[in-house]
Parts: C-alpha cells; structure tokens; sequence
DNA sequence: TTTTGAGTTGTTCGA
DNA sequence: GTCGAACAACTCAAA
C-alpha cells in the first residue's frame, strides 16, 4: 500500500468548493501537497500584470488560510511549472498529480507535455474541467467547424446540458508528515511599491469567501433586474463576478447553479445574465479554436487596417484624458479600481480603435495590464469584437458614440461625476459635452475647458469619417 | 450547391 | 426633444 502523496496544482482555480482537482485528490486517500507555481515565464507575451498580481496576492492568501483552517496549507514555489512540478516529486516523493484544466493556448500545449512527461516518469496524472460549463473541442456546427457567431453556438449550447458543481469533502484532507519548502507571498512582491493597491484592495473582497458573497447577492437581489440595469454604469447592476470567474474562486457551474431556480420560473434577468457566461464560454471556444486570435485578427482583411498609431492619443486615452466625459470616466475607472463598467468598455475600446484609429491590440494589453479581471479569452473576444475583425454578426463598420452613449446610458451624470471631478458640478444637460455648454455654464461649474478639463482630442464627427475611410480600405 | 434568414450591446437624419 | 426609418451591406449556419 502506497502512502505516497498527491499533489494538488492550483492554477485559476483558486477555491476549494467544486474543486474536481482536490476532490479526486483527496478521494485517493493519501496525504495531499497543494501547490502554486508562479511561473510568468510559462505564459509567453501575456505575463500577469500589475493588477492582477495584486488580486493574485489576495487570492493566495485567502486560499492559504482557508487550507490551514482544514490542516492543511499552500505550498508556494515559482518558476518554470515542468522543473519546479518535477523538483516536489522528487524532494516528496508524490506519485500523483492533479489539476484543473486551463484552455488558454500556451498553457495546452504546456499542460499536454508536461503530462506526458510526468506519465512516463509513472505517475498517475488527473486533469479536470474545473472553469468551463463546456468543452471547446466538443462543440461544433452541422458542418463540423467550429461556431463563429454567439447565437447558434449559445442555443447549441443550450440544447445540451451543463455539468453541475461537484461537491468537496474539504474535511478529508490529509496533510503529509513533513511539509515540503515554500516561498512567501511577501518575497514575491507582488503589492506594489507605489500604494495604487489600496482604493482597488477597499472596492474588492479578493476572496474565494468574497466570490461567494458576491455571487449570493447578485443572484438574490439583482438578477432579475440584470436586463434592464446591467447598462447603467452609474448603478451596481451587474454581476462584477468577473474577476472571481477568472482566478476560479468561483465557477461557471456555481454560477449556473445559483441562478437555476429562478431560469426555470422563466427570470428573464437570469436568462440575459446566463447569456454572458455564455459569451465567457464563447470566448475560450473561439480561443481554443482560433489560437492565432491572441494578436492577429480573426478576419485577415484587417491585417492590412491602416492603423495611426500616434503615442500621443494611446496616452491621452489611457491617463482618461481625451476630452470626453464618458471614456475619460471609464478610463479612470479602470486605472482607480482595476475594474470598468462593461458598457463603457465598449465606448472605450471603440473610442481608441475608431475615434483614434489605435490598433486594438494596443487596448488590449492597457486592459491586460490593469484590469483586474484580465482575462485573455474574454480580452481577446472583446477587442477583436468591437474593432469588427473578430467573431462578429455586424454586416457593418460599428462606431459609437461617446456622447449618445453618455446621455443614454448616463442620463443624470453620476458616473462621469463620479470619476471626473472636475466636472462634478456641470448640469446633467451638458456633462457628456461640455464643449457644447454656454460660457456661463461651464465659469459656474468651474470649467474651464483645455485648462482643467481638455478639449476633445478629435472631433466625433471628422474622426467617425475618417474611420469609415479607413475601413473602405480593406473592403473587397 | 445554392439559397435564405439572421446576426449582443448603433447612429444619423428628417418629420 | 422624440420617434421611426434608413443606413450599414458581410458572412455564417442551416435548410
């Protein structure tokens, strides 16, 4: 009889409820080592950034803590994931391992070696579908190629069924008789010096309790009324689950679960909130399809995009200094609390690609680096959406506009109130374009636009022909 | 193979 | 200010 312990590899799946990882783990009955490899090394171009280190940070801690509660703890090692996994067997003499599946790209094709690797060594070697209610490569249309538009592939989807949370025996978690080294989350440094941590560490509870929390609230209070608030960014009508969904502190089955009740009474809310699970699904689908996606458009005609790039307008946008009201608050948003309204960030992403004629991939990795639910197959969804050359239903080159946008989805003002002060005092009439107030208006509310408040950085309707332009370029 | 219907989140214009 | 129609006009998915 063996006493050999199993290694449990946490990666986005920082929870211990609906863990398949853990629960076969500790259903194999030997004494468990659960590990975290930070090894950005392994993740190419797109090593975690600053914001979400910092979730990171929190993550492991909580996750550390809620081991202990149970006798047990989270061994900490970085480095490459092959040589740091291989280093524990030997120094432990694990003869198991087991983890959750990750569906970005590189990670596959790491994963899928390293588990060749580590079954011819002999040893019994346990993946899982812990963070997907479906399996990208299972999924295809009547032609047998993979979907490209959300519809059909979501009532497909729909058609079939979803898994449901597996429950696990925490309680039964062994410890081994000696634990093996671990570094410390404080060596690793990932707080920055710059204290930009703290307004994000008060608007977020980083952890898996804290998902939970979230999650109860939200499917209780809020749910029902998703279709109908989750456009309001001055309102807290979305799910703001996203991020807990990236690190795995939930998953899209607990979701599903905590939803399922009111989707068989027919909760419209519930159904359109579902839908955008549906699209995080989607988005790993098209990923793990369409690898290339990461930094190339879907539709190669945009490869030849005449793209201006311009250092000046990537900054201004970034610093939420572009002249108007409602990119400005979004972008500051983001940089203040590591989160932005979904809405808005459609009017930004569209606002830098067709307003500024940024390449998207440019966005892409400010939101990477700053978001703190970066997540790289909903990032790549999203860019390649709103810039028209990814998976994308519109016949037609979309172009928002910041100020109709302003005025429909922030009628009163409040958000842009809220993340530029400077125009706090401005009437709801003239917040989203000051430009258009009277002298009068703009001296009373201390406007003084180009002074304290820019100009626009591009007029909206010089900058939408130009767009146009641009895109009559690469048609035919 | 060809055809048909339809596609997350819009904008502008003119009555 | 508000509302409905026109615009955009390509590609996917399924019959």
């Amino acid at each position: 009889m063996s006493s050999a312990p199993s290694i449990v590899w946490f990666r986005q799946d920082l929870r211990i409820d609906d863990q398949p990882a853990l629960k076969a783990a500790i259903q194999r009955g030997e004494p468990i080592i659960p590990v975290y490899i930070h090894s950005p090394e392994d993740e190419g171009e797109w090593t975690p950034g600053g914001a979400t280190l910092l979730w990171l940070h929190h993550a492991l801690a909580s996750l550390d803590e809620t081991l202990r509660s149970h006798g047990s703890r989270l061994i900490l090692r970085s480095g490459p994931a092959s040589r740091i996994l291989k280093d524990l067997i030997k120094e432990t003499g694990s003869d198991a391992i087991f983890w959750n599946r990750r569906y970005e790209p590189r990670a596959i094709e790491r994963d899928q070696t390293l588990k060749s690797q580590l079954k011819e060594d002999g040893l019994e070697v346990g993946s899982f579908n812990g963070s997907l209610l479906i399996e990208p490569g299972k999924v295809f249309n009547k032609s047998g190629t993979p979907f490209k538009v959300f519809t059909p592939f979501w009532k497909h989807c729909l058609g079939g069924t979803f898994p449901k949370p597996v429950a696990t025996p925490i309680k039964d978690i062994k410890a081994p008789s000696s634990w093996p080294k671990s570094e410390t989350l404080d060596a690793w440094d990932f707080i920055p010096s710059i204290p930009w941590n703290k307004p994000i560490e008060k608007a977020w509870d980083m952890t898996e309790a804290g998902g939970q929390k979230r999650l109860k609230s939200f499917s209780r209070n809020s749910a029902s009324r998703y279709k109908e608030r989750r456009d309001l960014p001055a309102e807290d009508g979305t799910s703001t689950l996203s991020p807990y969904l990236h690190f795995g502190q939930i998953s899209p089955r607990q979701v599903l679960a905590s939803v399922r009740g009111a989707l068989e009474k027919g909760d419209e809310g519930s159904r359109v909130f579902m839908s955008e699970i549906g699209w995080r699904e989607f988005g790993y689908y098209l990923l793990f399809h369409f690898p290339h996606t990461t930094s190339d458009p879907l539709n190669p005609s945009f490869e030849d995009f005449p793209w201006k790039k311009n250092e000046t307008f990537l900054k201004a946008w970034q610093k939420g200094q572009t002249g108007y009201p409602l990119v400005d608050a979004g972008m500051r948003q983001l940089w203040l609390t590591g989160w932005m309204h979904n809405r808005v960030r459609m009017v930004v992403a569209s606002f830098l690609i067709k307003h500024l004629l940024q390449p998207w991939q440019d966005g892409a990795a400010w939101f990477w680096d700053t978001l703190v639910d970066a997540d790289l197959a909903s990032n790549t969804l999203g860019w390649q959406w709103t810039a028209g050359c990814g998976a994308d239903a519109a016949p037609f080159f979309r172009i928002f506009n910041p100020i109709t946008q302003g005025e429909k989805f922030d009628p009163d003002g409040n958000y842009v109130a809220t993340w530029v002060p400077e125009l706090k005092e401005m009437p709801a009439k003239y917040i989203h374009a000051p430009w258009d107030a009277p002298a009068e208006v703009l001296e009373e509310a201390g406007v003084d636009l180009g002074s304290n408040y820019p100009r626009p950085i591009v007029d909206h309707k010089e900058a939408r022909n130009r767009a146009l332009k641009a895109y009559d370029q690469i048609k035919g």
